[in-house]
DNA sequence: CGGCATCCAGCCGGATACTG
DNA sequence: CAGTATCCGGCTGGATGCCG
């Protein structure tokens, strides 16, 4: 789940390298960007908002966010049980960048795509 | 090297999680960031500048990089070969938001070291 | 010098099934 | 409901070696 350590090197002088590996979880992100424009989120409800992640990994993801206090957890006493999952103060100063990498994204989305394409047809010929 | 599409879903609609696969990327940052700081730079002088990267490695990422038309690639006709690499102009607008990743990461590091590990304290106990 | 080919280990995440 | 356990395929990236 946390990913043990990554062995010595820059990586450990380097702050930047453990958060983008975050990144490189293929849902983090995404579970950030839905819990900051829900408050509280039951774990269900994420389920239900991110339709193509199994329980297992979503799971494994929200452990990790909140390993790393981005997210916090709240479980209630009750039967059937629940959870409800929201972000941190710390996450939420990361909602703004990630939004604008989104929107980087949107923007260059058409002519990444168009210069891949045409990148491969090169390649081909 | 390019991923193959990644099947249906969200995934398509959603140009975001193309970029972040990029980011997933271990080295595509970095790599990004070395040549923001060095105008061109040749592949061997980033095999130094990036000590802990193979050369087969090193060699996807430019070239998934390029391909996506963030990076630039110029071949000299000499011998001993010489090639360079230099971002794009949309290479470049990228930069700023990864040097607000750099600067999140940098200000929320130590707390979030802390608290993993105090995290892993409790899961222990 | 600047790669690509090969090989190979580890991790990541998907599917499924099962519990308190 | 909210997970955990298990199994497993695929991709990523590291090491090494060769080639133009």
């Amino acid at each position: 789940m946390l990913r043990k350590e990554e062995r010595n090197s820059i990586i450990e002088i380097c702050p930047v390298r453990n958060v983008i590996a975050r990144f490189g979880n293929k849902w983090a992100l995404l579970v950030v960007l839905v819990l900051s424009e829900h408050e509280k989120v039951r774990f269900s409800e994420l389920c239900r908002l991110i339709p193509d992640i199994s329980s297992r990994v979503l799971s494994g993801t929200l452990k990790t966010l909140e390993a790393d206090g981005l997210v916090s957890r709240t479980t209630y006493p009750v039967v059937p049980p629940k959870v409800e999952y929201q972000l941190t103060e710390m996450g939420r100063t990361l909602v703004p960048l990630i939004v604008q990498l989104t929107e980087w994204a949107q923007t260059n989305m058409k002519k990444i795509v168009a210069h891949r394409k045409e990148f491969e047809a090169e390649d081909e010929g």
